[in-house]
DNA sequence: ACAATTTATGTTATGTTATTACATATTTAG
DNA sequence: CTAAATATGTAATAACATAACATAAATTGT
């Protein structure tokens, strides 16, 4: 079983924050820089705003934010900038929510399997590989080719699942 | 490996469809009435527009259709149908797609997992526990209760895939 | 059979999420 | 330094979903 778990898998209450930000930040630039990607101010803004928290966050949500940084901003920004961000693997949309939520591995070539929390709301990030061989294998049987997976997942994370019971 | 297909895998092209449609009908009609469920004319109407194809179809896709069977609609008569039929299983909700499609094994109780063809639009429901129970056995790895899971997955399905290199 | 209650539906309005179309500005390439 | 490509600004609207309240129909207890 090799389970590899990511960096954003519901860290604790005191984690440092602002390191989260910055690292998914020069993460993101770094990624640009070596792919010719044009890492734009509002496309840093919007992924700051979106890594605020490890919870999804509305495109409204991001508009709102915008503007009271004093940023001229329509529905169509935000979209633009979150079309960019997400094709290079920087955000992900969670369907289910309609919302998104910041990924620290930049590329976007992984599938992104995502553990919401009903009670903290924040969402972790589950890259198995097992996960997505066995769907493909299952799908498979029944001659479906896999292109892309959404996989998302309601329950406890493990600070609340712990708490339910105190 | 215990591959468990629905029904509602990607019928042929020929298939007996109007079958198809009678089948989840009367499913859905026997297990209202095994559990004390109303059954009503409109969830009725719904259904069996959800049922028209094994593709997707919209809210507001149902509501123009009801419209045109002369039956006054709004977005809350779909809507209201809808969640009636979510709730006991007889239709689930594509979340990547804003859409529903017709389910036809009543109870509701089983994770559905959707492969969703991007040439016919067709979905097919894998419902597969050994995927469920992989998922659930991955995410308790980080402590994370798994209460509901959310599967789509994207792809070609058999019929399409086999066109593609013709 | 009848009133009281619950459940379902009708209706209007509005909230939320996302895109189209076109103008302007900025960056990159020749 | 111009031309082309890319990114952003702006206005309007499309697509998806719910709130709130009125009416109707079915169910329950008497």
């Amino acid at each position: 079983m090799t389970t590899d778990i990511s960096a954003t898998a519901f860290p604790a209450h005191e984690h440092n924050h602002a390191a989260c930000i910055a690292d998914a930040l020069d993460a993101a630039e770094q990624h640009c820089g070596q792919h010719g990607l044009r890492f734009t101010p509002l496309r840093r803004q919007v992924l700051e705003i979106v890594w605020s928290r490890h919870a999804p966050i509305g495109a409204y949500e991001i508009l709102d934010e915008l503007r009271s940084e004093s940023r001229a901003a329509a529905p169509p920004t935000v979209y633009r900038a979150l079309e960019f961000l997400v094709e290079h693997g920087f955000v992900h949309k969670i369907e289910s929510l309609n919302a998104f939520v910041g990924c620290d591995r930049p590329g976007g070539d992984h599938v992104g399997q995502f553990l919401i929390c009903g009670s903290c709301q924040q969402v972790g990030e589950l890259d198995d590989p097992d996960i997505a061989k066995l769907i493909v294998k299952k799908a498979k049987t029944i001659g479906f080719v896999v292109s892309h997976q959404t996989i998302e997942v309601r329950g406890l994370c493990c600070n609340c699942a712990g708490q339910a019971h105190a």
